[in-house]
DNA sequence: AATGAATGAGCATTCATTCAT
DNA sequence: TATGAATGAATGCTCATTCAT
């Protein structure tokens, strides 16, 4: 077997294993039975424990990116491309709930341990976000007033808590695209009925 | 020394252990350090080292709830109680790091650990935000178009997500008061131009 | 039991574990058990194996530079003393063999190990040896040429390489008295017959 | 490339790599880097990493022996072959620390791992210095009343702790000449003054 | 109630050895 | 012969939990 293909295997194997039993209860033992090699094969193709996890982020949400831009690429509309985000995250995150753990449990768990590791796959998912209300901006579609630094971080955290609870439960009460739909409507047009004033 | 205050003193001994290190980088022999008891002692009040973890939670939040709910009392327009949760989660999570930390990082990863455990106290926090909502739709302030339960989670996504940021970073570029009011106006009148319609 | 019996009780162990086994062969569990305490109590005294090793040499050499002093405090005939010395290095080698396998084996490896250590007791006790040879060439009674830094490292190396192989084999060939005899025939007058020159 | 050009490169590279690391820390890798072949190569040369050690002492004191016969082979006088003994061996050690090291510590570790194994070439080595004596015995230059026995483990010991030393330290206080002198004085006179008798 | 010494199960990692190529 | 990827047994050390005092 080439190596490729068993560094890759070993990262979908670790992927299942962080996301069933999370970081700290998964054993290397877990990995190695689920990739079908020896723990020491491991060892052949990551430094240490801590390494699987920081490849499992850059090799999965490295994917992600790669789909999400390539959706985004036919799109020129911000309000759709917004759209397309939430849809696209919506659905890799209800279909591969493994990833979905491993980014909202282990991610977090992961930056607090190692301060040097740079989270930089993560940070340039979810600037996607800020760039598309950047251009919606340009285009006088999204409003000036909003700070795209801290919208991405409170569309990203919707979508994140949203798909949080799908994988906590078996919640299939809601379906991607009403979901998606829902979140927005929130996001473009907010939650007051039309003509109803901020307070203040 | 009373026995409460003991159980107290252990609490907070563990919040600030898990919020430093993180559940499982944590040490009963830290947190009885902390707390000034011997190891042994934390075992009077407590079944074991997940049974802290949970008082944690049960105990900051409950502190967060009634808070949230005496402040919510005085008020009753639905918009300006939505932010006035939002203020207080920001203040409170800007300004109790440990707590933040407990929050964002712990509570994900304990749902895991024990199935059984219902985080009742976290949901009630959590409703809190869509009972706002339902309210706000009676008195047809709220689109009646939004989904309490959809809307809560990305709600309280947002401000997580925002939350986990300052955590990790000592970033101030953004007031508590600065980013409430952007959050309220992206959840109140979205991000769409006046006029500018959602696509489709 | 009190802290300096278990500590005692462990050296005493892993005298015994590391004679039998060597140093790299030997286990912690054998210790532990030869101790009779569990695993984790051995690190409550010793920071790691190789601590335990250097505390073993540190103890038994403690103990017998103490009673060679004693030994020689009673005596004032350098020629006397240095048989003392030796006559004492190998009875206790002879009857201690698990120390006399430690002291050769083991001395020597731990040295390349930890550059910093200084094997102060080791040192201390070779360097009686030399006090005696200064003292005997103040009494005129040990030639002047005679260099006491070499001279005791040839003394101690011939008894060191005789109690080596009495480890080694069952040999009873020799007497401990026997053996000293001969040891310090040759050490005060030498191998040649009398009369007889150096060559050159 | 020939076989016995790289069983001859691994015994080399073995060597250095004992001595430097000590058997117990070397790694099969380490010693396949430092012979430029791969590891499993020198499973074509050698049983095991045990039998690599057994090799390395074969080759090296068959070496030595063969040295030392070839310059006693040349002279008569028994005082002159111990000297040639001494100092051809101090000056091997203080040149080759490799083998120094492997012989002053390994030999030791290796007698205790295999008991089966006989260390003929080192006991051929030593028993080089109980036949001079008993050549000098026979022409009655050194005293019968010497155990050849006793006197070649004495003599050798002297040398091997003196060298070890040197091992450890970068101690040139004394050169080989000096050393050799020394040594050959106390062994063929002794320390005491002349005309000073033994004690009892 | 409080202590902290003692316990021992549990695991990441290493490395001698094998074997398919 | 030679390779080096793969194997998996082996172990020092940690730490949650217990319990005699």
């Amino acid at each position: 077997m080439k190596a490729a293909n068993k560094h890759s295997k070993i990262i979908q194997a670790a992927t299942k294993v962080f996301a069933k039993k999370g970081f700290f209860n998964a054993r290397i033992s877990d990995i190695a039975k689920e990739a079908k090699v020896a723990d020491g094969t491991i060892y052949l193709y990551f430094n240490n424990k801590f390494d699987i996890l920081i490849s499992v982020f850059e090799e999965e949400i490295g994917n992600l990116i790669e789909q999400v831009k390539k959706l985004l690429a036919k799109e020129s509309d911000p309000r759709v491309m917004l759209k397309i985000f939430a849809t696209k995250h919506l659905t890799v995150m209800k279909k591969n709930k493994n990833l979905a753990e491993v980014i909202q449990i282990e991610l977090r768990q992961s930056a607090k341990l190692i301060k040097d590791y740079r989270n930089n796959k993560f940070s340039e998912y979810v600037n996607i976000i800020s760039s598309i209300i950047k251009l919606g901006q340009e285009q006088n579609i999204y409003r000036s007033s909003i700070q795209p630094g801290l919208a991405k971080r409170a569309f990203f955290g919707a979508l994140d808590e949203i798909s949080r609870v799908w994988t906590m439960s078996l919640d299939t009460k809601y379906t991607v695209e009403d979901t998606s739909s829902q979140v927005m409507e929130i996001f473009l047009s907010g939650m007051l009925v039309p003509g109803m004033e901020l307070p203040e």
